[in-house]
DNA sequence: CTTTCCCATATTGTCGACAATCATTGAAAA
DNA sequence: TTTTCAATGATTGTCGACAATATGGGAAAG
């Protein structure tokens, strides 16, 4: 007796959402573009109920807009919106940060470490950051998140900001810049977690992600040119 | 020609999930308790469909917690949940805050003091706090949220969590506390914005609302027992 | 040539019925 | 008496059809 809902008997308006998640953060459904709800069940095989409450749930995760009559469409991810995700983000992992000073135990902050130098030999062997791309940058802070024992802080930034932000990333194919920094980065903050000094390990999140966002703002002008697509 | 949706054409699922979000926030539906589409759609003279569709909108707002083939349940708020919720909105607010001594206008800054100033008047006179009970308190909040002039931050706050934050107050009966020392409180803030001091205002916001938390996990043990209600 | 209005078409919203799954009750077996 | 299992009832999930509304194009008026 043990099965805890781990069943594939997800209804199938959950395994849609799941599946139309993945393919609007990769861009297989172009942001900004309209959904079509008849052509949309016939490609997916399924009835147009199950699609509608799949919609509305990604409405909730704030990843379609929709209007009454009009129809759903795609969030259009401009960089203004990049940037107001990242002042919330900053606000929010810092606060992950902090509580996680206080609530990560020492096997979790160890385990922190070695994926750090598996992150480091991997930087300086392929002198690029293929590993940062997909799992490794958010890795960290998805662990460090876990940290905070903070059940809506984890729900918030590793739900629908998380995918927002990795949607960015697929379109912009920006991979987080400066990989050794941002590593010595990640080794303070794991330094002040280590010597449970929250406000600290707060503060060099902050800066951190802060950072990122800065370097978000230098590339504004140079990404105008790609933020919609009406198709 | 300028309708823009203002129209009352709003879609049943649209009207109905506002509806239930109030009868969650007022406590008509009890937390905890499970929800019985026939019952619902019936008492709302409406088919399943639509109800299915808020219900989900719901479950995006975290309102409802819901499992796959058993139904859905109004969330239970207890006092960790409530707690985490406040240092979500320590991190935010107080990123609000920051961010609204950048962008308030001074015209707005001079309509909150005025507001502030009845405020005063209002707690002088009625001794006590019924003013800050619906609108007063959350209203000062509400507008320096909305000053941030950061959309995502006004979704969050004024969305989600403020539902959640209502329905605390109305189980519990709990006006904010100390109406005087807040009022303080709230001056001292808008004097930073107004100072244009970001940090500062940051500061002192995240100070407010950390005092309003622990004055909660006072009150910790007091509310043990009606936590749930399985009706 | 531009604007306005109206109609045909497509899309969204709503409904009732049916299928699949779960909860409960009761009886039978240990 | 307790446990297990099966049947029954209720609830959730899915579907196809119909109604309401918006979109787009063409004709008529300016």
């Amino acid at each position: 007796m043990q099965p805890l809902y781990p069943k594939d008997s997800l209804t199938i308006a959950d395994r849609l959402s799941e599946e139309l998640i993945k393919a609007i953060v990769k861009g297989q459904i172009p942001s900004g573009s309209k959904i079509n709800e008849p052509e949309l069940a016939r490609a997916y095989q399924i009835s147009r109920g199950p699609l509608r409450e799949a919609i509305r749930r990604l409405e909730g995760l704030r990843l379609v807009v929709r209007i009454p009559h009009v129809g759903a469409r795609v969030v259009s991810l401009g960089a203004e919106e990049l940037l107001e995700i990242y002042h919330v983000r900053e606000a929010l992992e810092g606060m992950a940060a902090r509580l996680a000073a206080v609530h990560m135990s020492q096997a979790e902050i160890s385990a922190l470490y070695r994926l750090l130098n598996l992150h480091e030999a991997d930087i300086k062997q392929s002198g690029r950051c293929d590993y940062f791309q997909e799992g490794g940058d958010l890795d960290i802070h998805y662990r460090i998140i876990q940290g905070s024992r903070n059940a809506r802080l984890m729900e918030l930034l590793c739900g629908e900001l998380y995918h927002l932000i990795r949607m960015y990333r697929y379109r912009c194919s920006q991979s987080p810049e400066r990989p050794q920094a941002a590593l010595h980065e990640h080794r303070h903050i794991l330094a002040a977690i280590e010597q449970r000094d929250g406000e600290f390990a707060e503060m060099l999140m902050r800066r951190h992600i802060s950072t990122a966002r800065q370097v978000i703002e230098k590339n504004h002008h140079a990404m105008l040119s790609q933020t919609e697509a009406t198709a």
